[in-house]
DNA sequence: CCTATGACGCCGG
DNA sequence: GCCGGCGCCATAG
């Protein structure tokens, strides 16, 4: 596994439960460059460990366009439906109250 | 090497 | 606000 996956990895486990992020956002904090990326290493973080909330990760408009990676098609909307969030058309809805950032990391905590 | 292909996103029309 | 185009960059062939 390359430095930047575990990079990718490490952010996308520290996603509270119920909240998600964006492909874009994580590409940002770790200054990556590509929001591609974020989708490529998360394609593949199954095969490292699949504990990894990857599910919580959607596009900047809170589309489940990770979806069809899954076990089943479904997959990803069941689980964060478990987390309380509600999905409509494969969009998160209420987007903007759920969604998280690296930033909001504090060390202090 | 060179091209195509993404779990993406910005910008201009 | 919806498209289309383009930049992005690792990987596969």
């Amino acid at each position: 596994m390359t430095a930047y996956q575990q990079d990718i990895f490490d952010i996308v486990r520290l996603i509270p439960k119920g909240r998600v992020t964006t492909y874009g956002r994580i590409a940002d904090y770790l200054a990556l460059g590509s929001a591609r990326m974020v989708g490529w290493a998360l394609n593949q973080s199954h095969v490292f460990d699949a504990t990894i909330p990857a599910h919580r990760v959607v596009n900047r408009k809170g589309e489940l366009t990770g979806r069809l990676h899954f076990e089943s098609p479904n997959r990803m909307q069941e689980l964060l439906e478990k987390e309380g969030l509600i999905i409509k058309n494969h969009c998160v809805q209420n987007f903007e109250n759920h969604i998280w950032s690296p930033e909001e990391i504090d060390p202090d905590c």
